[in-house]
DNA sequence: AACATTAGCAACCGCCGAACA
DNA sequence: GTGTTCGGCGGTTGCTAATGT
C-alpha cells in the first residue's frame, strides 16, 4: 500500500493559477509567512489548493526575488559547468543562479541548452570557425571522445566535492572540443607530479591512461604521462 | 485560412530523506 | 527502532502560443 495522498484531489482546485489566487497567496505569505507548514497553509490562507501546489507556486513564481526572462551567456556557462560536474541536480545548480528556480533551470536545460549542446557536439571541432578560441587538434578531440564511452569523465572524479570548490583555472591550455572550451592539457610526467602534489585538481594519472590503452588499443595513450582534468568550460553559442 | 507540428513553460506526480512522535 | 508526516526534488505531463505546411 502506497503513501496516502497529501490532499483530497477531488476537493482541491488544479491547473493554472488565477490572478486572484496569486494575490491571495502572495498577500498571506507577505503578512504571515508560510507558517512552516505548507500542508495546512491553503486552509489558513483561504485557498482551495493542495499545499504542495501553493508551495510550488510561491517558490517558482510569486517570490519577490524571482528573475523572469531569458538566461544570459554567463548563466549558460554556469549551468553547463555545473551540469558536467554534478549532473541534473537542478536545485543545486539553481542555487548558483540568483533569482532562478530549479524548475526554471530544468526547463531551460530541457528545451534549449540540451539542444544547443547536441548541435555543438555534432559540429566537428576542426571545422569550427569560432575566432575567439583556437580549435583543438583532431588527436586531442579523439582523446576526449575516447573517454566518454567509458563514462570516465574527469569531472566525476571529484563528484563529492562541494560545487563551490570547483577548481579555478590557473594553468593549461584552452581548447575547443565539441563546443566546449576545455582547459585541460596532456602533461609530462614531471608536470603531472608537480600538479598532483600541489593541488587537489582532479587528475587522470598514467595508470588510468594505461587502463584506457587496454580497453581500447586503437588510440595510443602510451605517449602521454597524464591528463589534467577540465579546468573550466564555457559554452560557445 | 485551416490544420499540424513544435517549443516553451507551468504544474503535477511520486519518490526520498529528515524530523519527529 | 519503527512508523508517520512533510518538505524538497527530479522527472514528466499537458496546455498554450508560435511556427510551419
Amino acid at each position: 500500500m502506497g503513501r496516502a495522498p497529501c490532499c483530497d484531489k477531488t476537493k482541491v482546485k488544479r491547473g493554472p493559477w488565477s490572478p486572484e489566487e496569486d494575490t491571495t497567496l502572495k498577500n498571506y505569505v507577505e503578512k504571515y509567512g508560510t507558517g512552516g507548514n505548507w500542508i495546512t497553509f491553503p486552509q489558513k490562507a483561504g485557498l482551495k489548493r493542495c499545499g504542495k501546489s501553493c508551495r510550488l507556486r510561491w517558490l517558482n513564481y510569486l517570490r519577490p526575488d524571482i528573475k523572469h526572462g531569458g538566461f544570459t551567456h554567463e548563466e549558460d556557462n554556469i549551468i553547463l559547468t555545473l551540469y558536467h560536474n554534478i549532473g541534473s541536480r537542478w536545485s543545486i545548480i539553481a542555487s548558483h543562479l540568483p533569482g532562478r528556480t530549479d524548475n526554471d533551470v530544468k526547463n531551460y536545460w530541457n528545451t534549449k541548452l540540451k539542444k544547443k549542446l547536441l548541435t555543438a557536439s555534432t559540429t566537428s571541432p576542426s571545422t569550427s570557425n569560432n575566432n575567439n578560441l583556437r580549435t583543438t587538434s583532431a588527436e586531442d578531440s579523439d582523446f576526449y571522445n575516447m573517454l566518454m564511452p567509458f563514462n570516465y569523465d574527469p569531472f566525476l572524479i571529484d563528484q563529492e566535492m562541494m560545487v563551490d570548490q570547483i577548481p579555478i583555472p590557473e594553468i593549461g591550455d584552452h581548447q575547443l572540443i565539441n563546443g566546449f572550451n576545455f582547459g585541460f592539457g596532456l602533461m609530462s610526467q614531471e608536470a603531472h607530479d608537480v600538479v598532483s602534489s600541489t593541488t587537489d585538481r582532479p587528475l587522470i594519472n598514467r595508470d588510468n591512461l594505461i587502463e584506457f590503452q587496454e580497453i581500447n588499443p586503437i588510440f595510443d595513450y602510451s605517449k602521454y604521462s597524464g591528463l589534467m582534468a577540465l579546468e573550466n568550460i564555457s559554452y560557445v553559442p
